[in-house]
DNA sequence: CGTTCTATTGACATCATTCAACGCCGGTGG
DNA sequence: CCACCGGCGTTGAATGATGTCAATAGAACG
């Protein structure tokens, strides 16, 4: 499984992400990376368990991450794209947590941990480039969690388009005609439904004219109702019920 | 509502954390902490949209942490006790996301964010602990994905008190017997249910001689049958269906 | 000592899962 | 080239776990 091409370089200054990318964002002292290999579909980048020994940036392609309950419960926790930052799992205990598998034919950029651990030393940069990475993954989970806990299954699935439509948006891609890497089955398990469910919802959206669904393939035909289907749908005026949690807010910042 | 008692220092090398504090992991160099003072139960720290200006280290008490959604949904993502670090969630955009909010008396200590920069420029311990903690976030925020979305109502509880009890125990106190600082409003918020359906399992575990519940007092008198719960029920022999999500273990760590 | 917050309990409604059958597509081997 | 097979996706019917609504009561708070 080593015959792969295999692309090994010191620096990365051409790499089309050069201006995002945490190898790049101070370019006084570029992290050298190592280790560019081509993985394909349903390879593993790293298991839960193994040793941390690095980080990695997507280049090209998409993956998921899942972690595992003593059950063997599966749940996928996120979806990457290129620019994306992979094992910040592993800080805690040493070992990745999550297992890490490709969707499609991809690559990577290995930042091992020693160069690491010297470019934050060294530079402000790079220390708030992984500072602001983190935090948003932290976010980003979180934001999931509300819509698992509190959104219905129609909701979460328009939820989880207009973010991957997002997604493409921000990476130079068409937001209305995009091709899903991940399977019905992926995406039950990410947002914690079955796939039949999923699998009607998208049916009774094609019927509605909100998309079309072809396989894999999604054209967002009515942006505008999908983002409403967000909302009570019942109640056309949105109601601002803040149901809010008891919490004074005086948010007495600082001192 | 500034009347409370005020005390700031410059240095907290006599507080009780002193081992596992961010503050004091590196003895060579200790952070200067300020504004130890002192809040109570429903007032908040720092609230979503403010400026991210410090962390803070919970020094006693507890809180909690919440997001919003446009619709007005609030989640909590959280609940803290004493050691756990506060605010991370603010380097992402400049801005918390979160509300923090303190369930009883309590005190912080802060870490602006000159000063958390410079340690992390000049202390490699102090990098570790950063990134273990915020590595620790994310896991644990996935554990509560994972538990929300595959677990019944009984075993998300189950777990939530098991969870409980093990921080109580890590923190030296009782792990039998102890009190909750939270509502049952908050509980069913956090775990994705209802209060009802709360108060329904709570009732139902004690007439099961599982555990006992005066108000906010929990006491666990079998905690083999409540770890049991997590497993499934139905099904005296633990079957291990390791229900994979299709992907190849073969893991090529590194190369 | 009333008002409000918190918690409990019951009856009922419902959304989403589960079970089951089937169709489609791509790959593989004869 | 065709037939078979397995993975993926769709659809229908029945079930059930959990939420919603409603009434009540105790504790906390001012």
């Amino acid at each position: 499984m080593n015959t792969q091409a295999l692309n090994t370089r010191n620096f990365c200054e051409n790499c089309a992400l050069v201006d995002s990318c945490i190898s790049n964002v101070d370019k006084k002292s570029v992290i050298g990376t190592q280790s560019r290999r081509i993985y394909h579909k349903a390879d593993s980048l790293f298991s839960a368990g193994h040793t941390f020994d690095a980080l990695y940036v997507l280049r090209s392609g998409s993956a998921k991450s899942s972690i595992t309950s003593r059950v063997g419960d599966e749940q996928i926790t996120n979806f990457y794209y290129p620019g994306d930052l992979l094992g910040i799992d592993g800080f805690d205990t040493g070992k990745y947590t999550h297992t890490l598998c490709f969707l499609e034919t991809s690559s990577v950029c290995r930042i091992g941990l020693g160069q690491l651990d010297s470019a934050l030393a060294n530079s402000y940069h790079v220390r708030q480039k992984l500072l602001r990475s983190m935090s948003h993954a932290l976010i980003n989970e979180e934001q999931l969690l509300l819509s698992i806990s509190k959104m219905t299954s129609e909701q979460r699935l328009a939820n989880f388009l207009l973010d991957l439509s997002n997604g493409f948006k921000l990476r130079g891609l068409s937001g209305k005609v995009f091709d899903l890497s991940m399977t019905r089955v992926d995406i039950a398990n990410y947002l914690g439904m079955a796939i039949e469910t999923i699998s009607r919802l998208l049916t009774r959206m094609q019927d509605q004219g909100i998309i079309v669904v072809q396989r894999r393939q999604i054209q967002l035909l009515n942006e505008t109702r999908l983002r409403f289907t967000l909302y009570d749908e019942d109640d056309p005026q949105i109601t601002f019920v803040p149901k809010s949690i008891n919490c004074t807010n005086l948010a007495t910042n600082s001192l």
